[in-house]
DNA sequence: CGCCGGATTGATCAGTTTCAAGGCATGTGG
DNA sequence: CCACATGCCTTGAAACTGATCAATCCGGCG
């Protein structure tokens, strides 16, 4: 297990991917470019979550840790090799990958179809279900972060929370901290 | 293998994944749906594609053919079985899900972050490499397929391609016959 | 104290959507 | 054989959502 300050790469876009990941502590993001700098966040990843994994030799995207992150490290190759001989451990790994591709889709349709306000209500129930401290939501990354995993600028996002609180489905306490109000009853995921 | 004509619909989403599918001809699309009917197709299917792999127990996605589509059809348990005892089979099914995840990932930069003409360039390309046929871009879907494929409007898509064509950059035979006239150049990638 | 990154808020702008009309091909029934 | 309906596509004009540009605020920290 090694640990990655806040910002710091974990590992880049096409570089070989000889390692797999395991977060314990901290939140991870993973993006792609366009070559003018646009950025698209693909994930983040909270504690529990498996990043890195990859059947090709490089790496799709790039990762950085939000905040502080505790990870776990593991050799590809000594995964493989575990997997070529434990039916189980392989079936564990399609299942992980499956996920992502699971998540990915819902995420496409979010992007494609959503408009500002629905992305923002999904996004928050997807962070109530990962980042609840203590009955609050403690989110770890910045507007930006958001704006770019959400298809959308910082000043957009800061306008839907604001709007969100001003309609009372929210309160903001401080821009990192929100307590939801009715959780699945206006924000509607469909 | 089994036939699908045009608009039937393969599996449904959330229905019990059952079935493995590959192509042999034709074309399938994939989707998402909101309860007030807006679509984000997540991919399109050529021959020699697979499609409705699933570790869970249900589809993620509805799958429909867009012109007929002959389909080779192989029970999932089967296929799950073959994997257990035979490493390269469970290997060779992780890889269709990672390309899967990988299309995914490129296709959430494409609509978190591209824009409209940048969109129909990227369509182009990729269906340059899928349904060339005697050097012409034959289109099986229709404008309002490529629209939900993009996160754009049918208009939109319809005047992004004329506008292409005005700059010289293609050539349009009928609304389904696309010659590319400098692939890879203006028509950037990254 | 003053700086700096992050966040908010306001005003204007622009790309895309929406609404609407018309064209073109195909197919069907009188 | 022609009239007409239908589905798909194109094109125009207006409306709107979210982006851009800009100013200010806020909290932590050197």
């Amino acid at each position: 297990t090694s640990i990655y300050r806040a910002n710091k790469e974990v590992f880049g876009e096409s570089e070989p991917a000889d390692f797999v990941f395991r977060i314990i502590r901290g939140v991870v993001r993973a993006y792609k470019l366009l070559s003018d700098g646009r950025r698209q966040i693909t994930a983040f990843y909270f504690p529990g979550d498996v990043f890195g994994l990859e059947p090709t030799d490089h790496y799709s995207v790039t990762a950085e840790a939000v905040v502080t992150a505790h990870v776990m490290v593991c050799k590809r190759r000594q995964m493989l090799s575990v997997a070529a001989q434990n039916v189980g451990a392989a079936r564990e790994i399609w299942s992980f990958t499956a996920q992502s591709l699971a998540h990915a889709e819902s995420h496409l349709l979010l992007l494609g179809r959503k408009t500002a306000l629905e992305r923002i209500e999904s996004f928050l129930l997807e962070m109530n279900e990962r980042a609840l401290v203590s009955g609050q939501l403690n989110l770890p990354m910045t507007r930006r972060d958001i704006a770019d995993y959400l298809g959308l600028t910082l000043e957009t996002v800061s306008r839907a929370l604001a709007q969100l609180e001003e309609e009372g489905e929210l309160q903001l306490d401080g821009p990192r901290k929100i307590m939801l109000r009715r959780s699945g009853d206006t924000l509607s995921l469909a």
